[in-house]
DNA sequence: AATAATTATCGTACATTTGCGATGAACGAT
DNA sequence: ATCGTTCATCGCAAATGTACGATAATTATT
């Protein structure tokens, strides 16, 4: 097979992305935080980390890209929740994987 | 809780550090690759993949630091495989996680 | 000794990630 | 209208990741 028609497997490519979205432990921190509290708004999340609420905000929003959470609005605050979706589908492609 | 005193649970480093080596399509397909396979040297890995075979190498290297994989010379070749020990606690991280 | 085979490492280029402070946007309360 | 609260985004700096070609290291074969 050429180099060139090579195309990664999909489930690899899905799989790749969720791993990215949890290769820090901020982001770890986050998932695991609403696993417990259920839905929270960014304030408590900056609460529970050690860095500046920019960079919270930014890791929510990773998370968010990756699909492995929802931001609902509710001015001033925005809660977040686990997309339970996306959630089941993760745990399934890494249960297979290994 | 002062932010100078947070530390990272020992936990979501270490799975951190898992799925940040499961974050590339590359070493996802090498790790499968391995798992079907058992056991097999750096060419027949270079030739799986789309990619020069010094950068196959480097993912090699990253997935061998990540305690995934583990390589044997035997003299021009490098054999790798699995890491079952790791690979058996990086499973349980993840299952235990979602 | 010279060559070929196999793999790792080096140097480089470019893109992405991580973190911060500052600023902006939205809105309720005064 | 102004202020305070809450959160996202911008701009920047530093670090890390990805890929490549070239080169080095090791050893078996000629």
């Amino acid at each position: 097979m050429k180099k060139e028609d090579f195309k990664y497997q999909e489930d690899h490519l899905k799989l790749a992305r969720f791993a990215k979205a949890l290769s820090h432990p901020a982001r770890l921190h986050i998932l695991n935080f609403l696993s417990c509290c259920d839905r929270c708004y960014t304030g408590n999340i900056v609460d529970e980390l050690p860095i500046a609420q920019s960079s919270v905000s930014q890791h929510l929003k990773e998370l968010k890209e990756a699909g492995l959470i929802q931001g609902t609005i509710e001015t001033p605050k925005v809660y977040y929740c686990i997309d339970k979706e996306n959630w089941k589908l993760a745990k399934e492609l890494f249960k297979e994987f290994f």
